[in-house]
DNA sequence: GCGAATATCCTTTTT
DNA sequence: GGATATTCGC
């Protein structure tokens, strides 16, 4: 194990805190009251509650200057934990600039994630690995655990490998080892989750690699098992700041408490009304239970905001007091009421896009009556990613530069990934997935009997996969030329090896040698798909961003933790992201298309999670919201296609929960049916009370939602243009016939066996026989019988 | 064993 | 509509 002073001597401090110390603090004076209270308040637990726009960067990171100005702390005894990557960059970059140099000797100032494998490269022996160890993305996990179900004979449509990793995911985010896993959760995946789960682990082991949140895990595992380790870490990190607390899932928690444990002296920062990572195991529990974790806490709420105007800030409140449970915050500004929020409805997604387009290009040339606004300050926020196609379709046609933040990304290419897997044998020869991926890739003539002829010479043996590509060459167990072309590749792939680790060259000349002899890069020059030239270039691109890392491992382990590529161009472009992908970032203009039930709040949220589900869609209404500076600008469409099909879509019951006060409509009377503000008739009861909301026992009661019921037979748009096929009809209860095949967002396909009023029985394919309602089924193009 | 044609499922959100 | 799994003919 090491040695923490190996640890001081490697990452010691650059700075002198005593140098520091003597130094004025010109820098507490740009706070506001409570902004400096949460900084200057050093020692012990502290809780800051900081709304959206409240300056809670600047309060973090000016908490980080004043714990190394007055000596607390030398650079690399802080230990300071983000979610994302960007947001640790930003908060070296902020420090750095008011330190006036840069933050070499900050070590720990990284994501969970980062900070997690740096410790467990450390003591992997720990966890039954090697600290070369490799992180396996979402693809691998996946298709390990569909090696195993498939071992067990298990009909892996029935039961998705996918499905699968999702329940382990979620035990790992709540810190569960196998023989941790609660007796409730047995009846997991066909009762057999936690034998697969074990299985899993121990073929991890065996590939010396470890998945997201193992990294996480582990850690915890061996905190807990280990004293000595924990003390040491204990004693070295004396302060501890967390980021984005309300994301925090239980195995983040735990890691937490288990380094604050001793000296408490741990802040918080986060915003319960902006959790909206619970889909992946954020527990908004902890923040809200931070006071009984840390009695004696101070809590500092940041209620000050500095990005909004009035009116959205109250539109955006209004949306979120609909959620009960909260820690409460009343967010102020003292910047003026400005433009009230803008609503639009639309005939389909199709005209939504081209009237955002529009309203864009008009904002950018100042036509609205208002300055110019430029692109880069402008963005579409969306709900789900396949949204933004329409989007980049007609912004295409018209020419208007656009960027998508958080799209595909370039390390998730296939030839990208290729290549890749090409480093990881090399770097990692345990690697059995990589090898797999890469084994037939170019074509070696070595199709799946060979591949299982290789699989099972390997388990016969115990040995590593390219081990047993060896074993079964030599024993003559692959015929044809396939033979020859494994052999070459197991020789190339251990030549490599050695050639890595004579660091003859640079590891830039030999991922060249690796994919030109491979013959990989010819596999692309030969191939006369359009898009080959392309892929040439992205592996050009690839290796040239090897330059920025001293050897292939370093570069691996980037591409797994710090997936973005947000390319900063110079060019004003207007930005396309999701709401997840928007927390954080603001912009004078914000567009908030796509506001129809179903879609957001999306079905699926609400279907596994009920309330909480709706609780959290609501809060990511909120955090799209409050995105904007000075307009913004929330839209819904009545038709939109959904797998190739045309369905009409209700305006979402968060529309109605917008103050009306601080809405301006801007739909023309009578396309919508009315039903918001004054266009419509009856206006003045449109509007439920707040005692109503609090009131609501769930999400399908709620009043919004029983008035798009109402309204539903007024909307006058459900007709698609191109009558094409089916479109779900909203007000009829009879309109199925039995046996007639139908659609279900969470079920599935299936027929129907019996119809009772608006209530059917459907024999779903996958999901069994179920009663639902008629309205959430839509015909199928199948003809029954 | 391979590639093209055809079926099937699907879509939240991501470190 | 589009990505992936399966099937079929060579």
């Amino acid at each position: 194990m090491s040695s923490f002073d190996e640890m001081d001597a490697f990452e010691g401090a650059s700075l002198s805190s005593r140098a520091m110390a003597a130094r004025p603090m010109p820098y507490l004076d740009t706070l506001n009251p409570a902004q400096r209270e949460a900084v200057e308040c050093l020692d012990g637990p502290v809780l800051m509650l900081a709304g959206a726009g409240t300056g809670k960067t600047k309060a973090l990171t000016t908490r980080i200057v004043h714990l190394l100005s007055t000596g607390k702390a030398r650079p690399n005894e802080i230990l300071s934990v983000t979610f994302t990557n960007k947001a640790a960059r930003e908060m070296k970059e902020r420090v750095g600039g008011m330190l006036g140099q840069a933050v070499e000797g900050m070590p720990w100032l990284g994501t969970f994630h980062s900070i997690c494998v740096k410790q467990l490269r450390r003591h992997a022996e720990l966890a039954g690995l090697k600290s070369n160890f490799t992180i396996l993305d979402t693809d691998d996990q996946i298709r390990l655990l569909k090696q195993l179900i498939q071992a067990a004979g298990i009909d892996d449509k029935r039961w998705p490998a996918r499905m699968l990793a999702n329940i382990i995911d979620d035990w790992k985010n709540r810190a569960l080892t196998p023989d941790k896993v609660p007796v409730a959760d047995a009846g997991a995946y066909n009762s057999r989750g936690t034998e697969f789960y074990a299985q899993y682990q121990t073929r991890l082991r065996e590939l010396n690699a470890v998945d997201f949140g193992d990294l996480l895990l582990h850690m915890v595992t061996i905190f807990q098992s280990h004293p000595d380790v924990l003390e040491q870490y204990q004693r070295w990190f004396r302060y501890i700041m967390v980021d984005e607390y309300q994301d925090t899932n239980v195995a983040q928690y735990l890691w937490l408490r288990l380094l604050a444990g001793a000296h408490k002296n741990v802040c918080c920062v986060g915003d319960d009304d902006q959790s909206i990572y619970g889909w992946r195991g954020a527990e908004v529990g902890n923040i809200l239970r931070f006071e009984k974790d840390f009695p004696g806490a101070m809590v500092v709420r940041l209620e000050q905001n500095y990005r909004s105007t009035g009116h959205i800030l109250a539109a955006a409140a209004g949306v979120i007091r609909g959620n009960a449970g909260r820690l409460g915050k009343e967010l102020w500004t003292d910047a003026g009421d400005g433009e009230k929020v803008r609503l639009i409805g639309h005939w389909d997604g199709e005209e939504e896009a081209r009237w955002i387009g529009e309203e864009i290009e008009a904002m950018q040339r100042g036509t609205r009556g208002q300055s110019p606004i430029g692109l880069n300050s402008m963005a579409i926020l969306v709900r789900a990613s396949h949204q933004m196609r329409a989007f980049e379709d007609r912004f295409l046609t018209i020419g208007l530069p656009y960027r998508v933040i958080g799209g595909p990304r370039f390390y998730e290419r296939l030839e990208i990934r290729d290549a890749m897997a090409y480093f990881r044998v090399v770097v990692s020869p345990d690697d059995g997935l990589a090898f797999e991926r890469i084994v037939n890739t170019p074509k070696r003539g070595l199709g799946d009997k060979a591949q299982q002829t290789i699989q099972m010479i390997a388990r016969e043996n115990g040995v590593s996969l390219i081990e047993g590509a060896t074993l079964a060459v030599e024993g003559g167990h692959i015929k044809g030329k396939g033979a020859g072309k494994l052999r070459e590749l197991v020789e190339g792939i251990a030549r490599w090896g050695r050639m890595a680790g004579d660091g003859d060259i640079s590891h830039m000349e030999l991922a060249e040698i690796i994919l030109d002899e491979s013959g990989y890069t010819a596999h692309w020059q030969n191939d006369k798909n359009p898009d080959s030239p392309g892929r040439l270039e992205n592996l050009k691109e690839l290796v040239k961003a090897l330059e920025n890392f001293e050897n292939l491992q370093g570069f691996l382990e980037h591409v797994s933790l710090v997936m973005d590529n947000d390319k900063q161009d110079a060019d004003e472009k207007v930005s396309i992201m999701t709401l997840h992908a928007a927390k954080g970032l603001e912009f004078p203009a914000v567009f908030l298309p796509g506001w129809e039930d179903g879609l957001f709040p999306s079905q699926r949220s609400m279907d596994e999670s009920g309330l909480k589900g709706l609780e959290e869609e609501r809060r990511l209404a909120y955090v799209g919201i409050t995105r904007a500076e000075e307009i913004c600008t929330i839209s819904f469409a009545g038709n939109r296609r959904v797998f190739g099909q045309w369905q009409s879509q209700l305006p979402s019951r968060f529309i109605d929960e917008l103050p009306e006060d601080h809405v301006e409509v801007l739909t023309p009377p009578g396309l919508y049916g009315g039903g918001y503000g004054a266009a419509a008739p009856g206006a003045g009861q449109v509007r439920s009370t707040i005692e109503e909301k609090v009131a609501q026992a769930d999400g399908y009661n709620s009043p919004g939602w029983k008035r798009m019921q109402a309204r539903a037979g007024q909307y006058g748009m459900s007709q698609p243009k191109e009558s094409k096929n089916t479109v779900i009809d909203l007000t009829a209860t009879s309109s199925f016939t039995l046996g007639e095949r139908v659609f279900h967002q969470k079920f599935g396909y299936g027929a129907i066996t019996g119809i009772e009023g608006d209530k059917l029985e459907v024999d779903f394919e996958k999901a069994g026989t179920k009663k639902v309602v008629a309205r959430f089924v839509s015909a199928t193009d199948d003809v029954p019988f």
